[in-house]
DNA sequence: GTCGTAGTTCGACGTTCGTCGATCATCGAA
DNA sequence: TTCGATGATCGACGAACGTCGAACTACGAC
């Protein structure tokens, strides 16, 4: 389906786990960090990533039901953003911490190259 | 085996991705808290949780592996503890804010009840 | 030495996960 | 209305995971 307003939990009803669970995987914690690397939201289309668009979309759906990501729709298309604030008032920190180490698994698609 | 010295990961070898695997399981979270609430460490034994013996040493492999925790071998019996001084070095505000949390997971073998 | 204890490893089982191509639903444009 | 584009959903596949009981191994005690 086109996207047509998701459903986005309250962040008061995500558990740590959940969420622990969405960044623990290499694609999706890619994803959040270019998220991270840009204020606002980015267009779907721009992420840019070596898989498929079916698994794109999975991955954003665990994402948006982990609360880490919003998704908004315009006509066909849609715009990801991270929710960050709110973030930083469920789990203080975690978020934070979690962007500020370096582990090797760069934004990738922020910058030009 | 009996425990006999463990290989233990350098912290530095880590990666982000492992560790937040690691805790993206709320048997291991558990265990992690319950390592948490005490300073210094715990016998083996005295982790009672409602699994099998060998999945215990299973999830406290994993731990291990992801350079979250220590064993340290006394005789035939081992004592696990939180490796968070070095943690916190390699994953600055990481476990400190996964642990404030408040998310019903409890330590539940810290306190009386 | 033999025996019992403590924790690890092995093999198996069912479940969940990441991945894909194909199909479907919704919107803008012609 | 018809068409093309944008994402979501579906069904299938293999791989990885959590779980267990059983076998194993190292240690202390006898």
């Amino acid at each position: 389906m086109a996207p047509r307003e998701h459903a986005h939990p309250a962040l008061c009803d995500v558990e740590l786990v959940t969420v622990l669970s969405a960044l623990a995987e290499p694609t999706r914690l890619r994803i959040v960090r270019m998220l991270a690397a840009m204020e606002g939201e980015r267009a779907w289309k721009d992420i840019d990533l070596p898989i498929a668009q079916s698994t794109l979309s999975h991955h954003l759906k665990i994402l948006r039901n982990a609360g880490l990501v919003h998704n908004r729709s315009e006509g066909t298309r849609c715009f990801i953003s991270l929710r960050d604030d709110e973030l930083e008032s469920r789990f203080p920190g975690l978020l934070e911490s979690v962007l500020s180490c370096g582990d090797g698994l760069a934004p990738e698609g922020t910058r030009d190259a």
